[in-house]
DNA sequence: GGTGAAATACTTTTCGT
DNA sequence: ACGAAAAGTATTTCACC
């Protein structure tokens, strides 16, 4: 599986190599300080997924090879599940972003709504919450009326009574995660 | 590393012509079609965000200029906000995902809540809703008692009251935006 | 605005230490 | 984990459509 990966390194702030770390001895990998390099990595990647491993080797303090090495192990474990362009939704015509909770008619009814709904590509997450709700949906349309038609769909689909939450505005979101804390 | 070199090197490039259509030739000036082309592109990355131009190219059919040139533009006007590592919260130690609402205490209170809480790495998005609540919080936590103290932290720094719903699982997260809709 | 191709530099990958 | 070489891409420029 070749990685592909556009030069790019954009150059940011110095995070700063966590902690000390054990030079010299080359087995002398202690799991605490194998684990810091990974949250680092983490860290670096999710703030910029497209890092080429040349800068991001700069930033965790590690030759190339080692950091490719990382990265490759981060990915096979699934750690780290693909990566993604972040979109700016008002500049591509779907300035709406809403929250939908919903709530079956028949609590004894099967539930499958997540699958029912993975059609509806105006859903961008599904979260099963505790609660009086069921579900939580992020969604995402061009206008009000659209929002309307996608809740309509929705109670088709699944059967359930929906209290929607719409979004005023985003001050921020998907900020990098806080990777060891 | 100075590399500013002409060719290969990264960095900066003008921007080109930015509002025109294509004049005679092949492109007979269609504005949707130039649009079509844009939003497969932006579909492409949003689900890989590290495709290279060769296969974004193929994809979309165009030759690797014009896609090259379309995707720099899309990342200069800002409808490319940027690319991130989509990462496991689970496999790092963060399996706990929370919507924290947050309302006032005191509503006449200026309200500076996104920028005052920006300095807790475990909100990773903050959205200002319509209703009840002011805004709304996506939190990601180690465990419930860290779940308990961000809280506090949270109504320390802003005055406020929260009402917490834990999530149990994610069907899924961040699909593609349903871009050309 | 698009194509195709060529020149150059960087990234990714593999291999040996 | 390092270092270096090999293979693969990206970036830019140019001429032309």
């Amino acid at each position: 599986m070749p990685r592909i990966g556009k030069p790019g390194g954009r150059r940011l702030a110095e995070a700063g190599a966590a902690g000390g770390r054990p030079r010299g001895g080359a087995g002398a990998g202690r799991f605490f300080a194998v684990e810091a390099i990974d949250r680092a990595i983490l860290t670096a990647l999710s703030g910029d997924g497209r890092l080429s491993y040349t800068d991001l080797a700069e930033r965790v303090g590690l030759s190339v090879s080692a950091v490719h090495q990382r990265v490759r192990r981060l990915e096979q474990r699934g750690v780290i599940k693909g990566y993604a362009a972040r979109i700016d939704y008002e500049a591509i015509g779907l300035p709406l972003t809403a929250f939908v909770a919903i709530r079956p008619i028949d609590p004894a009814a099967p539930d499958d709504a997540p699958e029912r709904l993975s059609g509806l590509p105006e859903i961008e997450s599904c979260y099963s919450v505790a609660g009086e709700d069921f579900y939580l949906l992020l969604v995402r349309v061009k206008s009000p009326s659209d929002l309307e038609r996608l809740l309509q769909e929705i109670r088709t689909a699944v059967n359930v009574t929906t209290r929607t939450t719409v979004v005023l505005s985003t001050p921020y979101e998907g900020r990098a995660a806080p990777v060891g804390r």
